[in-house]
DNA sequence: ATTAAATTTTAGACAAATCTAAAAATTTGT
DNA sequence: ACAAATTTTTAGATTTGTCTAAAATTTAAT
């Protein structure tokens, strides 16, 4: 229950702050640092101290002057509060109003810090207890507990592989309108042919139809190999 | 297009002070007093006053000082965008959610301030284009376009008058919990058979049902008469 | 028609969240 | 290891939205 204190007296921006520092705490274990914050955030690096600051001071980050930051358990259930919210309105606007999914992040960007434990209960009913997001992301239970699915990038698989096509690593509206526009879409069934030395470009089938894609691509595309088949 | 400039960039603080102008000039045609606004929003007059030069500063509201204020055009458009999208929320929780119709109001006034045209303008189609809130209040359409039901409070229709439970004029979480426990909800057909001259209590019948309520609770309760009957 | 009461506005202060510019600490290059 | 570059923090200012206390204006009362 001390746990609790603070989740309904959490600003907008409080969140957002908490929200970056996990996503940027995933990728390596080191501490977060200040200038990082700034950046993904576009605000400038002293804001970002002044914040963190009254952050520690809630006792949802660790904090020590010129050594980063890094979230407390208090803060890492937080962050994945705020996730599964976002995820579960990014769902609702694809399945129930029939947003596409590069439209949805902003939007959700907003419903993700409406208040409300119902609210969000009953909407992760009305989906049917969704595990994934419009953009493969998996969506942290009421408890926080999220299960990262089993998949690998496209560029890292070799040869001959084939999988069904789960997620993209970047989820701007440039990269899913790109997609939208080349027929690639989350459950295709997608084997990589042949993988061109010079440029690492690959020849792809995917669902039957053979085409070309550039490495940057692949490398944004998740896949869930199977190998067994 | 003028008109429109300012829609994205209000602040949460000044949509709410739109809103309540909005609901405290229906009441009469007079201008709206700073202490009326202040006690509804429970903020002091001197906030009010603060507030309400800059909305006057952005053209939303009409002010001189020590005379009171009420909105320009501009400013009862932007009331109407806020209440349309307040009980589009409204109605999507109770049918969607299956919230009670006491529950919704805290979570709509959270809702209200997302900004999306696209996401409204979807969930009114979800919610097939609805004409009433939960509470029997109209729904503003896209344009602002706002039609008063034709409704009495059934203290003020005569006896043997009958008609339909169509709204309420308190919605407080109280009042609601009180018409629930009582059997009592929009759609229920109501005729006044008497009425108590001593404290103007009255004598019911409902949905075939007879019961005694007092003249407060008729007094809070809207129904389309149909004497054509 | 003055005085008293109520309402409204101003003046000045404060907290949140941000910024710029400058200072402090850390990391890097040779 | 030590100077240079980078990163981070502090100091001081700004904006929004609020407050208290005091002054100005309007309304009500006798």
């Amino acid at each position: 229950m001390y746990f609790c204190v603070n989740k309904y007296l959490m600003t907008r921006s409080e969140e957002n702050y908490i929200k970056t520092i996990f996503h940027l705490g995933r990728k390596g274990t080191q501490e977060v640092a200040t200038n990082a914050i700034a950046e993904l955030m576009e605000t400038k690096p002293s804001s970002v101290t002044d914040m963190i600051k009254r952050l520690s001071e809630k006792d949802l980050v660790n904090y020590k002057r010129y050594q980063g930051v890094s979230l407390t358990a208090l803060g890492n259930k937080t962050a994945l509060g705020i996730i599964r919210k976002h995820r579960l309105w990014e769902v609702f606007l694809v399945e129930k109003l029939d947003f596409s999914w590069d439209e949805v992040h902003e939007v959700a960007e907003q419903l993700e810090h409406i208040k409300s434990d119902k609210l969000i209960d009953c909407l992760d009913k009305l989906l049917a207890f969704p595990k994934f997001d419009p953009h493969g992301d998996p969506i942290p239970d009421k408890n926080g507990g999220f299960k990262e699915r089993d998949r690998e990038l496209l560029s890292e698989v070799p040869i001959n592989t084939g999988g069904v096509c789960v997620g993209v690593k970047d989820s701007s509206a440039t990269f899913l309108k790109f997609l939208d526009k080349n027929g690639i879409a989350l459950g295709n069934r997608i084997k990589v042919m042949e993988i061109e030395e010079f440029d690492g470009s690959l020849n792809i089938e995917i669902d039957g139809r053979k085409m070309q894609i550039s490495h940057v691509i692949a490398s944004n595309l998740y896949i869930k190999a199977n190998d067994e088949i």
